[in-house]
RNA sequence: GGACAGAUGGGUGAGUUGGCUGAAACCACAUCCCUGCUAAGGAUGCGUACUCGUAAGGGUACCGAGGGUUCGAAUCCCUCUCUGUCCGCCA
């Protein structure tokens, strides 16, 4: 959610930094006339509400002392009527204001380049170069390895999902126990939280009321398969208020993650890269205002650094606007290469939302005698399935077996 | 799924013959005082949001959520949600 002060003070500049997220100027213009129009109803209201407070106290005291009561009485009446009829006027705008301010992206960092899509993103750093091949590799679909079993995905539940077996299956196991452990000796604590999650949560991260196609939802239920770690776990605080000194609160947290995928019928419909169901370990951060770029960087190091350490050459994309989601400020993808497709292929997102998703779900901490709200931060540690085909494509022989980064051999 | 019970501030927990209660008391917490240290003791402060004000300090709303009755509701009525206990079922 915006700061609807930043708009009320500092339109301009709000409009010019929306402007590359493509969010409509008169949206905007609505958002702030109709706010502005709420705090003068909602002042009215107030003081007609003091007004027939100051008025009902009489009663009781009159009643008491035997007065005549009925003057004061139809007087009050009035009273009623004029703060029913404010009070309806009032909740007409907070509902239409929300109605907008929902729907409003987060405002870029300054330091996010301008662009359209993806084309414009910005390559910061290679990290490994990808490996030679003296043979043609293969992609990770044509490794026939009996670790990845598509057709029996599909007829479990539908296209999009898939099964895993054999040493595709501890692998994947593997590498969830290895990211958890990498992660915790970088300071994040790990948390196991439900698969589920109510309308509430799904707001607070930013996932609703917009992208309700996204998700699927429970038949019968209000309740949604999370897309992300990152909706339970950061609302693990929502409506919470926390202790300075327990910032920067650091968690991981592996879980399966759903999405609808729609609106990506016909890409990558082969191999495992875009599943409806995937493995993930996260990373999510509460910090102070102060400490969020820090923790930034902390995450974006622990991604990258647990690549490196399975061997596999990545590059650091910084997003520009148009390619920003909902909710972040600043994100930067990891992209790691994929032998097969010869290209690199996004496997970890950090982004900083900033305030953002602290204003939906009211996460605050104590400074002094102030509130203020918490700055969150998500990234994946790393995606497992893209991380499993990953290792099939880049650790493939010429005889078709696939090799096991030598950190990962103790878990399996 | 069946039968009861309940939902009040960081916690425990008063308040349910409607006005003096945004909320007692205790605990926790913060600052200060006292004590050689510790323990104990004393004083003061201590919900959230919005809003007016340089500030001190005001105003409005909120006692699970939403609606209703009333001049006035934490207190009465309705609906919903959630929690607890017992029974059934179950990893």
């Amino acid at each position: 959610m915006l700061d609807i002060k930043l708009l009320q003070n500092d339109f301009e500049s709000v409009c010019a930094k929306l402007r590359i997220k493509k969010v409509d100027e008169n949206l905007l213009e609505q958002m702030r006339t109709l706010s502005l129009n709420l705090k003068e109803k909602r002042k009215e209201l107030e003081e007609l509400q003091a007004k027939q407070n100051a008025k009902s106290k009489l009663f009781g005291v009159y009643a008491k002392e035997g007065k005549d009561i009925k003057e004061l009485q139809e007087e009050l009446f009035g009273y009623k009527q004029q703060t029913n009829l404010a009070n309806a006027g009032v909740k007409v705008l907070e509902g239409e204001l929300e109605k907008i301010a929902s729907i409003i992206p987060n405002i870029p960092d300054p330091d996010v380049p301008a662009g359209k899509d993806e084309n414009d993103n910005v390559e910061l750093k290679k990290v490994l170069t990808p490996p030679v091949f003296d043979f043609v590799p293969k992609e990770h679909w044509d490794l026939s390895l009996d670790w990845l079993d598509f057709e029996r995905g599909v007829k479990l539940a539908k296209s999009r999902f898939t099964v895993l077996k054999n040493d595709g299956a501890k692998l994947a196991r593997a590498l969830i126990n290895y990211m958890l452990d990498f992660n915790a000796k970088r300071g994040f604590r790990e948390v196991s939280v439900p698969y589920l999650a109510n309308r509430e949560t799904l707001y607070g991260t930013g996932q609703l009321p917009k992208f309700e196609n996204d998700l699927f939802k429970i038949d019968g239920e209000d309740l949604f398969l999370i897309p992300t770690a990152e909706v339970p776990v950061t609302n693990l605080f929502r409506d919470e208020i926390l202790d300075i000194n327990d910032l920067p609160l650091m968690m991981t947290c592996y879980s399966e993650c759903f999405r609808k995928e729609a609106g990506s019928a016909g890409r990558d419909t082969r191999g495992m890269i875009r599943q409806h169901q995937f493995s993930k370990v996260e990373l999510v951060s509460i910090t102070t205002p102060q400490q969020s770029d820090a923790v930034f960087e902390s995450m974006l190091t622990c991604a990258s650094d647990l690549l490196t350490s399975l061997g596999l050459a990545h590059r650091h994309l910084l997003l520009c606007g148009g390619d920003l989601g909902f909710g972040a400020a600043k994100t930067i993808d990891l992209e790691v290469w994929f032998p097969g497709q010869n290209r690199y292929r996004e496997i970890s997102s950090i982004s900083n939302t900033r305030d953002f998703q602290a204003r939906r779900a009211m996460i605050r901490y104590r400074d002094g005698k102030k509130n203020r709200l918490v700055h969150t931060l998500n990234g994946s540690s790393l995606a497992v399935g893209r991380t499993l085909i990953a290792i099939m494509e880049n650790y493939q022989k010429a005889d078709g077996s696939v090799g096991i980064p030598e950190v990962l051999q103790p878990y399996m």
